[in-house]
DNA sequence: GAAATAAGTTGCATTACGCAACCATTTGTG
DNA sequence: CACAAATGGTTGCGTAATGCAACTTATTTC
């Protein structure tokens, strides 16, 4: 009936997909990237609807991923800002994007770029790397229970367990 | 009425989240990582419908992140396995979960860690980098359009834009 | 060869989402 | 200051997506 709620499973993945996994919602955040502050930027970029906006938009600054300021000091018009829990999404959104350009669209296809103003130059793949900078693959790691496992997962990843290994060598 | 789809957008995190991005459908990847192929498998782990993961994994094996081979040649039975591209979602979700880790639940209560088998130490941070190694963060980046930018596209991020960096300065 | 398991499918109830109309508060213009 | 337009929503209603449970058909297991 109700619509499952991930934030009870004992998986770090499945609590961040219940704050920013819902439709719209990381595309609200691009947006943020992008610069957009107002309501009604958000809404024009988007084309979303906008009681679903104003939902996403709430629940966002609950959960502290945006904050929403006056426009002006003593203002009642407000506009939502990228917190130090939003600006950290970036590594995620440029991920999808670089999988999107890869996967969905080719390379030669894509509708942005994103610099390093220092160089010029696109920003490198985001990939899995070692302490001293080994690529790591789906090959090269175990997964493991962690301190707040509950007793299912620390049965499911027993220290020996290979997880990530296994679906690597699928063939 | 209809949903909207992402898809239409000249976005590649868009066309992303139209493929991986629905409820469930990143949870589903995760199973896969750790090793689940048999539909019980997922089901089991998950706690999903069974017609909703039948509905996802149909997609998933249309679009090329899962294949769906018969348990044994000549098999009636199927198991599903990531392909290329799925393996390379990888880093979006060791993104999720590092950020869920750290904003959601505390460190100190990460439910699974992975583990680089190398040195068996944690995985670190998934982060942007510079070719040279360098981090980036917000600040660091412009947005420019790419070969596929559309008309919109194009003007909304001329050469000249910086938008990641805008979203940085909020302060 | 009977029972159990696997891998779905189908029907129905509930929730989420899209659209458009409405409303209250700023903001811009003469 | 009067008036219009833009901003930032809210409300109501119809459709699509999701959950639950029962049913079906192969495939194993005993």
């Amino acid at each position: 009936m109700t619509r499952s709620h991930f934030a009870s499973m004992n998986c770090a993945v499945a609590h961040t997909l219940d704050v920013i996994g819902e439709w719209w919602t990381l595309l609200i955040i691009r947006e943020a990237f992008y610069g957009a502050r107002r309501f009604a930027q958000f809404q024009r970029n988007l084309g979303i609807a906008r009681n679903i906006l104003t939902v996403r938009l709430r629940k966002l600054v609950e959960t502290g991923v945006l904050e929403r300021v006056p426009v002006r000091p003593g203002a009642k018009r407000y506009e939502y800002r990228l917190t130090e829990m939003g600006l950290e999404v970036l590594p995620i959104l440029v991920a999808l994007m670089q999988w999107g350009d890869r996967w969905m669209l080719g390379t030669d296809k894509a509708p942005v770029r994103v610099i390093d103003r220092a160089t010029g130059n696109e920003v490198p793949q985001v990939r899995l790397l070692a302490e001293d900078g080994r690529p790591l693959g789906p090959e090269d790691l175990s997964v493991v229970p962690g301190p707040g496992a509950d007793r299912a997962s620390r049965l499911r990843f027993r220290a020996a367990g290979r997880a990530a290994a296994r679906a690597a060598r699928a063939g």
